[in-house]
DNA sequence: AAGATCTGTGACATCGATTACCTTTCGGTC
DNA sequence: GACCGAAAGGTAATCGATGTCACAGATCTT
């Protein structure tokens, strides 16, 4: 019934060839005879026999399996960069193990270098130290996501934060506003930086001044985001627009604006989000797919791993497009 | 400078044992001389020494991975949920693999058996299939989550799927409702089974006849609960209330009620959302926290690991906490 | 004082596959 | 007819750790 535990060397007795070539069968050998491999391929299906993926992995020196390493796993945006890693990779045949950093850049070493002592074949990961020169010398595939390589030259898809933080605030101007209040994490992640770049970009790019004030680039948690629009909005100059720059902040942002029954405040928000578009206003946002960076990933990933370039082919940046994505709060007039 | 690899066979040879004796020390075997260990752990520290996992998996038979098994990585739910155990794996150590059933009761059984041949040492499913029976005999813990095992006595932990759904109906007739709508996923779901169920009941109860008109247990997606909502707010006969049993559902009947301007028609969703509080009116929910569950499911599945149970205690069922939050969108008046 | 019981340790087999390196067979060449 | 090369397949080592078992010396027993 419960077949114990075949091994390859039952399949090979079965089929009265040595392991070897029942080995070579398994990994398409050409060099077997067509009645050799086919008696092999009987008793395979015959026992039922699946390979120990361990003890594969042990002599090979590198396991199918891919690492992903976020943040967090349950953050909207790397779920679903996950989820979308994990398709391709399951149709590939490759396990996908996850780790998440916390942002801590002592736990982004201590995972990749979990990940690598268990011989993945690759790692996506979203970084979060300021240095990656410790990957060097990697006999494993990396590629980046959100935020970019430093001292390692490696694959990376990334959006253009900078471009994308411009456009939303060009968008903002256009509108009529001069007095754009910027919400966001804190800039020196990386993301961070170069979108407030962005919104600065476009303020000098259009003559216009900067309020310092209206600069709230310190919010870490959505509620940091609530309290911080509340303070804005009780100024007495106050923002006629938010910039938002992550998604966190506008889930921050946006019930703060809706508790304050300020809905004629206008909002363009970074990375859309699920009820973006049923809240009312409906929220205009700069779209960067995290489906789309997940497939971008897996494939330049799998790209690598199947060997068709040379393994000098340069490292390749990628860029997600981004859009915007009018849906009413980015167009309100101040 | 990269030490290419340290075996334990060269720490045994800088320590002047045998490679017995240093494992015997990895593994924290009482019968080493002091100064013994101390040669060994000094030569560990020396040489930065590190474990092959997949060589120690080989031989022992047992992973130190926990595999976890969802739906769908990229949901929100399973996505906090696979969060909260990653983190608890974390801490103690164990890696953490995932995989995806896409709801497919034949992908379930796949990447189960991937999980397994891989002799991970623990499993976390939200099954999907009808019969769990040929996971018996498994030499690896499982735990169940969400939906319960049939044909397999294992531990899950799971929502009152059954009492939240009566609660949530019970709230709005108290409110005056007489016209409640039922939007949710396919019945043939455990959890859609027994939520759709719970409506009934509490009809029967409160001596109210139901109309099965009102009735749309048909939507897979959230596209399909907003064709729904609007469907049945063009009745003739509309209902003035909608419970909506799962979050996806949410995100379409949410946006339906506000795009039709219609939100004075009261809703109580099943299971929170990022959003609910900040939509106006807020959104009434059945809470069932996935952070929680995740724990939940962690702890019994790590208790399970360390062998304090015999090996003979009898499979259980937790129940994860389930409350109303009252947010103004139940408590409107038909 | 001979046996019994611990300690501390090492040699060697083992987990289940792959790789390095042979051997054999056979057809074709010159 | 000796030689070469390709094809087909086998033997044994190996990946890196742990389990089995044997054994020497120290410490008790009675």
């Amino acid at each position: 019934m419960t077949a114990r535990k075949v091994r390859l060397s039952d399949v090979a007795a079965a089929a009265g060839t040595s392991t070897k070539t029942a080995s070579r069968v398994l990994n398409g050998d050409p060099r077997v005879a067509r009645d050799t491999r086919a008696r092999v391929e009987a008793a395979i299906a015959e026992l039922n026999y699946r390979p120990d993926p361990l003890a594969r992995s042990l002599r090979k020196g590198t396991d199918e399996t891919v690492g992903i390493v976020v943040d967090s796993i349950a953050d909207p945006f790397f779920a679903s960069v996950t989820g979308e890693i994990e398709k391709v990779a399951f149709a590939k045949g490759l396990t996908v193990t996850v780790a998440s950093t916390g942002r801590s850049a002592e736990r982004e070493r201590v995972v990749l270098d979990g990940l690598i002592r268990r011989k993945v074949a690759g790692i996506v990961v979203a970084p979060v130290s300021r240095n990656h020169g410790y990957l060097n010398g990697l006999s494993c595939v990396v590629v980046f996501i959100d935020r970019s390589p430093v001292g390692l030259a490696v694959d990376a898809v990334l959006v253009d934060d900078y471009q994308g933080a411009r456009t939303a605030v060009r968008h903002l101007i256009k509108h009529g506003h001069r007095r754009i209040a910027y919400v966001g994490d804190l800039p020196d992640l990386e993301t961070s930086g170069k979108r407030l770049a962005g919104y600065r970009a476009e303020f000098t790019a259009a003559g216009l001044d900067i309020d310092e004030e209206l600069i709230a680039a310190d919010c870490a948690e959505i509620a940091d985001a609530g309290r911080r629009t509340r303070e804005l909005l009780r100024r007495p100059d106050p923002p006629t627009a938010i910039f938002c720059a992550n998604t966190s902040c506008s889930m921050g942002v946006a019930p703060a604006l809706h508790s304050l029954a300020r809905t004629d405040v206008a909002l363009v928000a970074f990375g859309d989000f699920l009820m973006a578009a049923s809240l009312e206003p409906a929220v205009t946002v700069i779209d960067h797919s995290p489906e789309l960076i997940g497939q971008l990933a897996a494939e330049r990933l799998f790209h690598r791993l199947s060997g068709l370039d040379g393994p000098a082919e340069p490292a390749r940046r990628i860029e997600a497009p981004l859009h915007l994505v009018p849906r009413g709060s980015g167009e309100l007039m101040p």
